[in-house]
RNA sequence: UGGGGAGUCGCCAAGUUGGUUAAGGCACCGGAUUUUGAUUCCGGUAUGCGAGGGUUCGAGUCCUUCCUCCCCAGCCA
């Protein structure tokens, strides 16, 4: 699932072992059941996408939640695809969630469901609940249906056909299976209250005609189950003990617990009965996460498609180099509460960080590269330095990098006149080049334009790291470099956040012209900028989706599409942190 | 203006049935180590819990009034 280089790496060591889990209200849920023993102790969770789209972060913060609650406590979670609107439902979006979440690090073992292969059962619930004089087929237009429900502070008026007989219900309803209808002819609702406070319980539809090919059942059915009544029936069908959800199903949950009640009552599910338990979805500053955004920016070029790695869908974070471990540690770094909240593009980012720093092996890399010439080293020479693979894992050893009398090191790393507190190269100064020698700066070179073209130095022969001789030299700058006649050119794409506002499309804050942003105008100009960079010979056999610290500049992956072993191409996963860069002190 | 939720440090977030000085994390600010201006390590940071009243020896936790924000009127999920 991950980079290769994993394997050659110590997993999170006991060390790194988290912390225990922050207590949160829906732990204490769990816990509260246990000790009542409610459930004799069985943790059962799920994960219910639709398949109508790919995964965002936002899911991952569910994923997480309902995994890890399950594996808190010993118990499962399944991954349960809600496929019940055949119109926006699709294999490939079944087959991208898998993958999904298997690249989040979970597993579902058989626990693998669809709500269409519960569509007989469902079938029969609401033959029993009719039965049980609670549900009528209403024959009502679209246009109708809604005219009598109500408003918000207005009571809905009952259905001319509310009143029809179990008999007429079960033989119309029967015949909405059979296909006798057109699509929107009737409805089966549910027989509740019309003049509820809580409109969803104003008789809500529960199954609609919908003359549509499913992508599993194909044209066996013709009649679909609203999401509504569909979904406690799928969790009362697993035994779900605790089923999470998002704040907007709150108002869902007595109707819920009406229909899970009914049909316990009549025989078809034991108690106790699955519990919903809503929780606030997560906010990111800097990205959107709505469908319609996502689709717009795909749709209209906006980015190359679903997996660009500045989209915060989950292949593009994979392909941005983000790991399964740094949004586990996301997910429990942010907590679950019922407050809406909005957690800062920042902390993912630091969360990479820290899962990064751990796993990914060093390597050296010239961004923005400037000639350095070594005046007094002789020319055509050439020698080894000795690179540790990780400074805090000796154990992952060292590997060579060639030192010459011509190197690349960072345009910004020289400056002709330095700038209060610049301790890099600057002339007279002295600066280590990194796991080699120190040298001296004696000046630059320019052209007509007054543009630096190369950097002159004399090194200190018995200043090479390793040798007895390192120690006695001091210096404040550290810098790293290539060797020209060994570099390996690449592509290395930098990329930044999507959006340069933390809300995008959003009013700011005395702009009052910016009331109806589009989001699109806050595109960030330069969330990527593509650079051909030069990187250590040790690069060149990097395998798509190994990941790497560039040292001083942050962490970057193979990218999984694009590289291939000999000829790489990086994705800039994140920046290291740079207090220098923020302004020093 | 019906109903359902939520408001604790810059951002998250713990705070059992009211009881010592309001957890923790992130960010931030100091300082130490450092061949990544990274990492790591120490130390600091809410007389305050949306606001006002009240009950109590004692309230973030109870009562009361008010304010703000989010969700619900799909034959979507």
């Amino acid at each position: 699932m991950a980079g290769s280089f994993q394997a050659s790496l110590h997993p999170m060591t006991s060390a790194a072992t988290p912390p225990p889990p922050a207590a949160n209200f829906i732990r204490n849920i769990v816990d509260d059941d246990n000790r009542a023993g409610k459930w004799a102790g069985r943790v059962e969770t799920r994960f219910p996408p639709e398949p109508n789209g790919y995964l965002h972060y936002g899911h991952a913060k569910s994923i997480c939640l309902n995994f890890g609650l399950a594996k808190q406590y010993g118990g499962v979670c399944h991954l349960r695809f809600d496929d019940t609107n055949p119109e926006k439902e699709n294999q490939e979006y079944v087959e991208s969630i898998i993958e999904a979440v298997r690249w989040l690090g979970f597993e579902w073992g058989e626990h693998l469901y669809f709500a269409s292969g519960y569509f007989d059962t469902m079938y029969a619930c609401a033959e029993a609940l009719i039965e049980a004089g609670k549900a009528y087929v209403d024959s009502q237009s679209a246009e109708e249906m809604r005219a009598n429900r109500g408003t918000l502070s207005d009571p809905g008026v009952a259905s001319p056909w509310r009143e029809r007989s179990v008999d007429e219900n079960l033989a119309l309803f029967r015949r909405m299976k059979a296909g006798d209808f057109p699509d929107g002819a009737h409805v089966l609702r549910a027989k509740i209250d019309m003049t509820s406070p809580n409109i969803n319980l104003r008789d809500p539809a529960i199954y609609r005609i919908r003359h549509a090919t499913h992508h599993r059942t194909g044209d066996t059915w013709c009649l679909y189950p609203m999401y509504t009544f569909a979904h406690p029936i799928e969790d009362a069908i697993e035994r779900i003990t605790h089923s999470i959800c998002t704040l907007e199903f709150e108002d869902q949950r007595p109707f819920y617990d009406w229909l899970l009640d009914a049909l316990a009552t009549a025989g078809r599910f034991p108690r106790p009965l699955p519990q919903q338990i809503e929780f606030a979805r997560l906010n990111l500053t800097y990205v959107v996460l709505s469908k319609r955004k996502l689709i717009q920016l795909v749709d209209e070029g906006h980015v190359s498609g679903w997996d660009d790695p500045r989209l915060p869908t989950l292949v593009g974070a994979r392909r941005r180099g983000f790991t399964a471990e740094g949004f586990h540690l996301f997910a429990e770094r942010i907590g679950v509460a019922k407050a809406d909240s909005w957690i800062d593009m920042s902390v993912l980012e630091e969360c990479m960080r820290e899962h990064l720093n751990e796993a990914a092996p060093r390597r050296i890399a010239v961004l923005d590269p400037l000639k350095l010439v070594i005046t007094n080293y002789p020319e055509g020479a050439s020698e080894r330095c000795q690179a540790p693979n990780h400074p805090l894992k000796p154990e992952l050893g060292a590997r060579d990098i060639p030192f010459g009398r011509e190197l690349w090191i960072e345009r910004e790393d020289f400056m002709e006149t330095p700038s209060k507190g610049f301790r890099r190269l600057y002339p007279e100064n002295t600066v280590r080049l990194r796991y080699g020698y120190v040298v001296k700066c004696t000046g630059c070179e320019k052209d007509a334009a007054g543009n630096v073209t190369a950097v002159f130095a004399e090194y200190f022969p018995d200043s090479k790291s390793g040798t007895p001789g390192a120690d006695n030299y001091k210096t404040k700058g550290n810098l790293h470099w290539i060797s020209v006649a060994h570099a390996c050119s690449a592509e290395v794409r930098l990329y930044d956040r999507l959006f340069s506002h933390p809300h995008p499309g959003q009013r700011r804050d005395g702009d009052p012209e910016a009331v109806e942003r589009d989001f699109l105008d806050d595109i960030n100009p330069d969330s990527v900028r593509v650079i051909e960079a030069k990187l250590e010979p040790a690069l060149r056999d990097a395998k798509p989706e190994d990941r790497f610290q560039f040292e001083r500049h942050g962490y970057f992956v193979a990218d999984r599409h694009d590289a291939k072993v000999g000829a790489p191409v990086f994705n800039r996963t994140v920046t290291l942190k740079d207090s220098w860069a923020k302004g020093g002190k």
